[in-house]
DNA sequence: CTTCACTGTTGAAGCGCTCTAATCATTGTG
DNA sequence: CACAATGATTAGAGCGCTTCAACAGTGAAG
């Protein structure tokens, strides 16, 4: 910097202002600086930025599971609205490890991020409040009331009564569900299918599995074994939906002809044309701007009574729902 | 850091040394500045450590594509070894474009993290070179031959026919391959798809496309049209081998029974039960272990001269390839 | 005893920036 | 023409750590 300040004959200080686009800079200074800068090929150190302003500007994600199809559509949104606010996006990943998570929380409240946005996780909630102690924290795509933190969801009650309406109005009355047990989300989407199943008067039929491919085909396996006349199955989530598609396509059971099938979260594989899962779209790309916006909210503007975002899912019809069988 | 040197009775500097370890730090002071760092929640500012010490200890990985289920494996890779060595990860997605992807490399260097690792990716080689001229660096999954950094790649060649052996091998004569174009790798697994169909005296059918599900699906329907007797089709990705998929199945020729199909990658997808694609594993951890191995290589020994790894590909056999109708 | 070689410890000088308060230059005002 | 007001610039302290050179303390060797 100080090689700068010497090229473009102004102080370091100048070139510190000149750098950042302060407006009390003269116009002929600026452009004295900038081409210097650019002369040089100076970059500044960031390291030495953040430690004399106290900020980073950068916001932290950490992403649950880099195989799961779900969680790109967040880092997506984030990364837009990132850049709108000026800020910068640093990842990471869980590795599916509640150790790694934390792990991963902690780095970023070393490197001082301003804010920190959690996906999904398994991580204890009492980890995860300590942590939103020292940093703005808001957590995504999983329901942790806290005081301390703030959490955008995708409203998955509302979504799993969309999903029994859409067989019901097809003329489905026997309809089973696959709840993914304690994962996030689950008991909400079973809540949404057991409450709007009661309101039609309809019979309920619950599989506990969870959000797996085999937790999928074993549900599946227990519907056809159970014997009942089962013309529709609500899976937990996409993932789970395939593993019934495969022992539905073993038993040849026509999909949608015999037995139509939801999945949920609306991931890249249901939209796969050799696939064609009727879904739930849980507007993660929202998710993910908003997440930032509520960060920004709290290192801005200094809020600190927690906000809690529930986003207004919708549903996508494609070919693995029909009329059931005359 | 101050407080903790007053509270465990010793100076700054002990302080600073016995948090990371040296040895020439006597047992009693050691646990007394352990014991006062505890109490006191103490966490060292990463941002003035890495300023003080001109090191990071981490390492940047740029995902080309968080959407591509290519990918995770290599992070996950890279995560595992990055661990051994005492590292840390840093993770940041070009997000598909060559800008982002750029912005990502220079954010890594302008944190000064000690080696990055780019996957994929699409930015001009020129503007990777003058990175790489900052930073230690390393290009996984894209073969770009520079004397400025190093590679790791997969052998598109062989992976290319072995996929086409395998094919021979069941009785197939009639073998169409789908090209990616241009795309990383796609040019050595059609230069190993047509010299191995030569080396047979098989005639080559060739549609170029790209590494898309619709490019797939577009190709798939140019090769039925032609009214050649394909009997197998090799698709340069696991993506376009799906929407072959989709046409073959739309057009009635049972997979694998009427035609076989091949994919590579093997990604989640491939692996599904429900798709359960023959494809080719291209050794991701593997390819993520050695590119850390290697930066470190650079970053710890000093190897400047640059290196070009190459990992042997294995083929997954799996439902969509068997002997061609008699 | 003195000397020497350690081992363990510390003070202080930076690392490369930001930011406050002070200074300098310029213009407008009475 | 002095003076205030405004705008542009700068010196220098400091961010929280590492590291180097210097310094005690200790026990073995002479």
């Amino acid at each position: 910097m100080d090689d700068v300040a010497r090229r473009a004959g102004v102080s370091r200080a100048l070139v510190s202002l000149a750098l950042r686009g302060s407006d009390k800079v003269a116009d002929s200074s600026r452009r004295a600086v900038l081409a210097a800068a650019d002369e040089l090929g100076y970059r500044p150190n960031l390291a030495a930025r953040n430690l004399a302003s106290k900020q980073t500007r950068t916001i932290g994600l950490i992403i649950n599971d880099l195989h799961n199809p779900y969680f790109p559509g967040i880092a997506d949104g984030a990364h837009d609205a990132v850049g709108r606010f000026g800020y910068r996006l640093l990842m990471n990943s869980a590795f599916l490890s509640p150790r790694d998570e934390i792990a991963a929380i902690e780095m970023f409240i070393d490197l001082q991020v301003d804010g920190v946005i959690l996906t999904g996780g398994m991580a204890s909630s009492k980890a995860i409040e300590h942590a939103a102690r020292a940093v703005p924290m808001i957590v995504v795509s999983r329901p942790l009331p806290s005081s301390l933190l703030d959490t955008v969801n995708n409203d998955d009650y509302l979504g799993s009564t969309m999903v029994v309406e859409h067989l019901i109005a097809l003329g489905h009355r026997h309809i089973a569900h696959i709840s993914g047990g304690p994962a996030a989300g689950a008991p909400q989407r079973l809540a949404g299918y057991e409450e709007t199943m009661r309101a039609h008067g309809l019979e309920r039929h619950v599989e506990i599995g969870a959000f797996t491919e085999v937790s999928g085909v074993a549900a599946a396996q227990r519907i056809l074994a159970s014997g009942r006349a089962v013309t529709a199955i609500f899976a937990g989530n996409d993932l789970s939906a395939l593993g019934v598609l495969d022992v539905l396509d073993a038993a040849s059971r026509a999909v949608p002809d015999v037995i139509s099938l939801v999945g949920y979260d609306n991931t890249s594989v249901a939209a796969l044309r050799h696939i064609g899962l009727t879904s739930v779209e849980q507007q993660r790309h929202e998710q993910g701007e908003l997440a930032v916006s509520l960060l920004i909210e709290r290192i801005e503007h200094g809020r600190t009574e927690s906000v809690q975002r529930v986003v207004t899912p919708t549903l996508v019809v494609r070919g693995t729902t029909a009329p059931p069988p005359p």
